[in-house]
DNA sequence: CCAGAACTCCGACTGGCAATCGGTTTTTCA
DNA sequence: TGAAAAACCGATTGCCAGTCGGAGTTCTGG
């Protein structure tokens, strides 16, 4: 029974939540994470820490036992991550059909209005014309 | 315990191969499928007719019955299937974030090759020049 | 020095989904 | 009418996320 298992990078809705807190808020610790989406959710902060354990175990965060307790950060830029989570669908998608996939991915910019496709437009430019270069 | 409800488009990957043979040959039966790509993989044809059965439950397939059996297509093209499937991924990713979606996404093309940006790019010009248009 | 707070770890359970079949019923048609 | 082809149903397996409870471990203040 095959299936996800080189579906790796996509994660559950708290996991994400959680890379979210690190990437807006910085490294932090299990009561912190807790106190700050996991308390309105009503969940234990053991919960928390199963979330944070599992993401670590999944090389997303890094952490770091400062006196007893563990301080966690995100081992990667949500650039990098949304890098890769994209990279993995598209490639899923696109069985040789890499076109279809860019025009898809043109309509969603689109449909999150127009200023998007300006935006992707210089970001294309900016590319095309200075090779090398990422995070 | 929530999480993967709203995250419907994502298909396993026998699914995602049968939507394939869908999309590239046209209609088919159970028999046909099951042909092309369960023969190879050493499954049984019920186990494609499963498949088929859960893509047609959510939606992604529609059938006829045309004696006694079933002849099943794909109920949406492979471009809007991957729009939906990235509009949600990208939806998930860019809580707010939508340009580093735009530029994670740019990377992907890059990497996929040089040409992948030229297309890219006028892809977007050519939707920047005539607004509402699709398939 | 020690009790209790603060943590971490581990294991269990639940719910859900894809894959895969086997067995049963239904439909065809020679 | 009876064998063959198909559809349908339901069970099993494996995996994963979410959620805890409880059992150790480490501080820390009195």
């Amino acid at each position: 029974m095959r299936a996800k298992a080189q579906t790796m990078p996509l994660l559950g809705e708290l996991e994400l939540a959680v890379m979210d807190f690190l990437w807006k808020h910085g490294p932090g610790d299990v009561r912190q994470v807790h106190q700050a989406i996991g308390s309105r959710r009503r969940i234990t902060s053991n919960t928390v820490q199963s979330a944070l354990k599992r993401l670590h175990d999944k090389g997303l965060t890094e952490r770091e036992k400062v006196s007893h307790a563990y301080i966690y950060r995100a081992a990667c830029s949500r650039a990098a991550f949304h890098t890769r989570a994209l990279g993995q669908v598209v490639g899923e998608l696109s069985q040789g059909e890499a076109d279809a996939v860019l025009a898809a991915f043109v309509d969603i910019a689109e449909r999150a209005g127009a200023e998007q496709l300006e935006r992707l437009e210089a970001l294309v430019a900016a590319r095309l014309n200075e090779p090398g270069a990422e995070p």
